[in-house]
DNA sequence: CTTTTTTAGTTTGTATACAAAGTATATCTC
DNA sequence: GAGATATACTTTGTATACAAACTAAAAAAG
């Protein structure tokens, strides 16, 4: 077969593709009871865990693209869930800070991952095999992370 | 520990959804010679295993919205790839058509998918998991096509 | 056959993704 | 320490993703 491998069946990257965006529909009803959205939710999972980094270092850890990373963290000021604070010793630097607001929010978001896992796997997916799942994702992760 | 779930390192959802705007990237400059889009190339690659499809069902085949769907073909028209024909049994379904342009354009695409496969895998990937990685992606896809 | 409901596709509004150009500060080089 | 270079972040422009409201035609129900 001469075109074999543009048949859309044969696509691994149509799969992920359509995968991704379909896991970002299963979060939205959650994630719109706490007033926040996909990638928003990204960056407090990152903020969660460490609290006042710089929006590159937010950037690396999210893999979020600096320049939408500028366009999130201004929403959420503006929803008073985060601040921005001066680094004194470079001043090109900021650095991200959790209102009390945007802290207490990782309560209400603590089910969400329950939550979603339960929605996902009703039906059987063996341990095993999302653990090579996990793997190969890795692996890509690697491989285009400086692209 | 009482967030563990929550931490980034361990959102299966995020790896994915790195993964997939990853791949997107690599796949940017290779269709920006082609002169099209990621989801542009998602359509083609339908239409090239089959043309004449109406719009629904050309969205059902490529998970793309089908409010997406038709800015992306009003694009694809202004560019003289497709054209849209009108259903004579139903007036309200149109049938996408691809153009001599729109078809010729297969022949250029044809090493796509192999160039794709070479940048990603100069590591090492496993057949064995990578035949696993798709089988969970389906049961992912499988289990959020209806949502 | 008229009314109701469903279906196919479009439009609108908001959020996301990202390349590329721009601004300001810091660092390096001589 | 003045000029060149690099870095941190912002802005701009275009494309993507998708819910929700809308339009028009078809099919179903009465």
């Amino acid at each position: 077969m001469k075109y074999e491998q543009l048949k859309l069946e044969n696509q691994i990257c149509h799969r992920l593709y359509t995968a991704s965006n379909g896991i970002t529909r299963l979060y939205r009803p959650l994630l719109t009871e706490l007033g926040i959205t996909y990638p928003q939710y990204i960056v407090f999972l990152a903020l969660w865990e460490q609290d006042e980094i710089s929006l590159g270092e937010l950037s690396k850890r999210t893999s979020i693209d600096k320049g939408f990373l500028t366009t999130t963290i201004k929403k959420l000021i503006s929803l008073k869930l985060l601040i921005l604070i001066e680094n004194e010793n470079d001043l090109r630097s900021k650095n991200v800070k959790l209102t009390k607001k945007g802290l207490k929010l990782k309560e209400s978001a603590k089910c969400i991952p329950h939550s979603i896992l339960m929605e996902l796997t009703d039906e059987y997916f063996d341990e095993n095999e999302i653990e090579i799942f996990i793997k190969v994702l890795d692996q890509i992760n690697n491989k285009i992370k400086n692209i």
